[in-house]
DNA sequence: AACCCGGGGAG
DNA sequence: CTCCCAGGGTT
């Protein structure tokens, strides 16, 4: 079905409107099968908001816990921007990258001031939130709001490359190819789809033999090599962490979480001798408006205004 | 475009 | 051990 006419370009933007719908039914009626019943499916806005934000660069297992927890102490963005920003920061423990707490937490605010405590609904407006790119603005948009817009991730980005283009897209490419397949009245369901499609098949290191589509995906029938290296929205390798800055960092947050403590006492507790290395790691967690001085000591953020 | 940012699980 | 994960922001 995927094979193009020889004299039109080889982009994926020249699918023939019945190769289009054809796929389209085939990843439907896929959907049932590869549902993965993830607890925040059709649940409210905020709560999809809050799911998309914790699945950026997490993966789906280890977020599902972390996402009931914060939604049940901060039940609406209004609770979530009245809360201080410590207490959102301990919420967010053990997920990782903080800086999208502090985002998401700055994201309830505006909703407050300019959305009346509501998570707006347009890609436009969910774009324009701290800590909200193209896949969230597009996933939020979908899944909450049924807006009849693709998503593209690093799932989406390696079906695309693999079985429809088996060439690298550009971002451009992508989010095109994406708003050109959705089903504008099963947006939410189409996207599901595709994100499970790549998260269970069409992962990093595929698994075609059971794939569902692999007598239709491009890469397997013509072979080559791997198209979704490189190709848009795919993740790439990420330095070294043992040793990182982001480890270290990470370790000062969770001995903050527990209340206002001494440089130190922060470093005996670190392994880290290195004084204008512990300096360099508190600097940029105060630049980044996680963590702040008080007095002779450090805090999380807004643990000293309370 | 390249780099930075956590942390845990899979292979 | 390396690689990966429903990315976004900064330079």
């Amino acid at each position: 079905m995927n094979s193009l006419p020889s004299a039109a370009a080889p982009t994926p933007t020249t699918f023939g409107a019945d190769e289009r719908d054809a796929f389209r039914r085939r990843v439907l009626s896929l959907s049932r099968r590869l549902d993965r019943s993830l607890p925040w499916s059709g649940s409210s806005a905020w709560a999809i908001y809050v799911s998309e934000v914790m699945l950026q660069q997490t993966s789906v297992a280890r977020v599902v816990e972390p996402w009931t927890r914060f939604l049940d102490v901060f039940p609406t963005p209004r609770s979530c921007a009245e809360a201080s920003t410590a207490d959102v920061l301990r919420q967010w423990s053990g997920l990782g990258f903080p800086r999208r707490a502090l985002a998401l937490q700055a994201a309830t605010r505006v909703m407050v001031n300019q959305y009346e405590g509501e998570v707006p609904s347009s890609v436009d407006d969910l774009r324009a939130l701290p800590g909200v790119g193209p896949y969230t603005a597009h996933a939020v948009a979908s899944f909450a709001f049924g807006a009849p817009v693709g998503v593209v991730d690093t799932n989406v980005g390696r079906v695309f490359a693999r079985v429809i283009a088996n060439r690298p897209l550009r971002a451009s490419e992508a989010q095109e190819l994406a708003h050109d397949l959705v089903p504008p009245s099963k947006s939410a369901r189409w996207n599901q789809a595709m994100l499970d499609l790549g998260a269970q098949y069409c992962t990093a290191t595929p698994r075609c033999s059971q794939c569902p589509l692999r007598d239709q995906c491009r890469w397997r029938l013509e072979g080559g090599p791997d198209p979704s290296l490189r190709s848009a929205a795919v993740s790439r390798p990420q330095k070294t962490f043992a040793g990182s800055n982001r480890q270290a960092r990470g370790r000062v947050l969770r001995r903050l979480e527990s209340g206002p403590t001494t440089r130190r006492v922060l470093e005996g507790s670190m392994n880290l001798d290195d004084a204008d290395r512990m300096k360099e790691i508190i600097d940029s967690l105060v630049s980044d408006g996680l963590i702040e001085r008080r007095a002779n000591k450090f805090c999380l953020a807004g643990d000293s205004a309370r």
